[in-house]
DNA sequence: CGTTTTTGTTAATGTAAGGTTAAAAGGTAA
DNA sequence: TTACCTTTTAACCTTACATTAACAAAAACG
């Protein structure tokens, strides 16, 4: 299987220590996203879907720390890592208050950092199991087998999707009789969240809507607004 | 309601320091069980339930690190932080690998082992709480799921609610029999409070009405000049 | 009382979101 | 290159939703 690089979302204003620190990262088989301030940062977050965020504390407009409360709003779960040169314990204690998962102080080691993402990466990994270990779904009558994107009807032939197809599939799958939310498969499918990403989704939620037409009692319904929700009448 | 005192299990084998800081842990309001040595604190473990360990790295017989997988094998959820003496990368990733939750280095500031203390269990309980809470109401004979927005009657075919219709019967059931002021909902919901959105407000209440009129117990009441009141008769 | 204000209810309207199909664009391997 | 598969874009249609208007009924108030 492809194995997907790490997103990290990287706010730092100083544009030269931004840019060597994404090349550093990148150079690490990172996918590196570097915005050059708070609001372009959490422009960036909320556009895409990302694996850690590391915020500069000290930066114009919006510091680290007002951008940081934004984004655990949005979404609780993702690890930050905050960058700064001050050694304060307020500031320290500051960032913890808003639910860091670790602390760096500049000038840092590279492979200190390196080696903090790794780790905070494959914590948040483990912890997320059910997340990325399921691959095979039983959906009313069919079999989703994700890995090999395949679905199959009361054990016949197997047809073939789409890469789409199956991450969609799986994702309504994971939320099965609960919301999937629209915007949820957007980042995390498309990327990107607007009008065209959202219509093609639609066409999408409309192919699928036919494969599972086999199976009445399995429905995907629309919430208006919100997103899709995966149902099995019994 | 009585809020429980939080519990930490104290992994430590030097009986100074160990003593000093179960003592200012319990001056800050927290549950604190001593174990001087692995083995101890494992059975310790076993035998109670704890919100937070902290456990020493270098002790004699079993080190942190093996008394954290035994840990984890009983109770993946329990949020560990090590401390330890030793600043070396690989203690700290290893430290990582095993699931630690945060990390510190002795000697370090009481203050931000505290703060720690605080944000880890704070997230963990955050993350706990099923927010099924506060989506799911009993309204008589009704159910209400305010997260997939969809009303159902004696356990029978649900009724898709507007996001509008859905709010306002949250707001309502959120103050059961008691008064639910116009006004709350008119800038909870509407964000705007004057005559147009005000005569809209009545329209979804009419509505919800229509819904409503399935259980005979159950009504919305309007109190002249002051909001809604709904109401379920015994 | 009559009058004003507030509320009850239904229907009409305009806009946004979603459903569906087909054609265009993009990608890839033979 | 062609041939094939996937994805996006476009077009057109349907449904869902919120607002507004219109008129009726209560309630408050002089």
């Amino acid at each position: 299987m492809e194995e997907l690089k790490k997103r990290i979302l990287l706010v730092e204003d100083d544009p030269n220590f931004g840019t060597v620190l994404k090349d550093y990262l990148m150079m690490n088989d990172y996918e590196v996203t570097h915005a050059k301030n708070g609001m372009e940062g959490f422009e960036k977050f909320k556009k895409d879907d990302f694996d850690l965020c590391i915020l500069d504390v000290m930066m114009p407009y919006k510091d680290g720390f007002t951008l940081a409360k934004e984004i655990r709003e949005k979404n609780s779960d993702v690890p930050i890592i905050f960058l700064t040169a001050k050694t304060m314990k307020e500031d320290v204690l500051k960032g913890y208050k808003v639910g860091a998962d670790d602390y760096l102080n500049k000038p840092f080691d590279s492979e200190v950092l390196l080696m903090k993402i790794k780790a905070i990466i494959q914590r948040k990994a483990t912890e997320t199991i059910s997340d990325s270990k399921q691959f095979e779904f039983k959906i009313g009558r069919f079999d989703l087998n994700s890995k090999l994107r395949f679905l199959r009807f009361d054990g016949g032939d197997p047809v073939k999707l789409s890469p789409k197809e199956n991450e969609l599939l799986r994702l309504l799958a994971l939320h099965e009789n609960d919301l999937m939310p629209r915007e949820l498969a957007l980042t995390k499918i498309w990327r990107d969240d607007n009008y065209f990403t959202s219509r093609s989704m639609d066409v999408y939620i409309a192919k699928l809507r036919k494969y599972l037409k086999l199976d009445p009692k399995v429905e995907i319904l629309n919430i208006h607004g919100e997103g899709f929700r995966l149902v099995i009448n019994d």
